[in-house]
DNA sequence: CAGGTAATGCAAAAGCTTCTCATCATATCG
DNA sequence: CGATATGATGAGAAGCTTTTGCATTACCTG
């Protein structure tokens, strides 16, 4: 993802939007809050403001380039779109987040949205659980 | 609902909380916000601090009594818990809210969860979509 | 009904996100 | 390639929802 992406997604080049795109695709973690792209900004000596963050976060989102999840815990992360939807699993211990796709229950979902007389449009699905990894916390394999 | 079932739960039966709890059994919404609650005392002329209404709100939600959601807008919804689990589908046009169970879907949350090494806890549905009502202020029937 | 403990109300604060507005960078056109 | 108009940025203030601190008040027990 470089300058000509945000051009074909009609958004200026601006340097910190570029900055911003990078961090998101260099980004350890996948699911980023809008202060965790700050921070890392910072942390990569960039001086970008938080408000911008904000910004160019939700125009990516109108744009398609990233998704905006609202897991619990009430700050939004952020992640790249890359064309294939899937929905999440996250551990409540260590915060770990897996992605999955079912094609029954996507397909489930569309039946329940006729049956309630709805035209789906979106559905959000997050399974939360204890992990089992050895790294996380609670765990005593 | 009443000081019986509060005191069940393990809570002082004090006036603001069987207030709360005749709003949420009144209420012509069942998924109401705290602030919904907080004006609705307010219409019934009974003072009761907005900060009382979240701390009650949240004991209940640890209680077992009541649900908490948070669906797209940033503010959470409350219902009573009245025992069996369910999902939700919204309207994105009128807010309207239809609860659904699907037991496929549940059953294969499960699976989906084993498969990823997690004990599943809890798991949040929300289909989106435009609903066919007639009341729809989008509904070009 | 008196006393201890817990709940309430108010106001202040916290956390996340958006807005305002003066300044600055970008794309375009000459 | 440089001037210009347009749109983006940064900093701080403001907004909204939710939580907290603390003095006061209400509830349950005996």
């Amino acid at each position: 993802m470089d300058r000509h992406d945000l051009k074909k997604a009609g958004l200026k080049a601006t340097l910190p939007r570029i900055r911003i795109l990078n961090i998101l695709e260099q980004s350890e973690k996948r699911h980023v809050s809008a202060e965790d792209v700050y921070r890392a900004l910072l942390d990569a000596g960039e001086e970008v403001g938080l408000a911008t963050v904000y910004r160019v976060l939700t125009q990516f989102e109108t744009a398609g380039l990233v998704e905006r999840h609202n897991f619990e815990g009430g700050q939004a992360v952020f992640e790249l779109y890359e064309g294939k939807h899937h929905d999440h699993i996250v551990c409540n211990q260590c915060g770990y987040i897996e992605e999955f796709v079912d094609q029954t229950i996507e397909k489930h979902q569309h039946t329940v949205a006729k049956k309630a007389g709805f035209d789906i449009t979106d559905h959000s699905l997050i399974i939360y659980g204890d992990c089992t990894r050895a790294k996380c916390p609670h765990y005593e394999g």
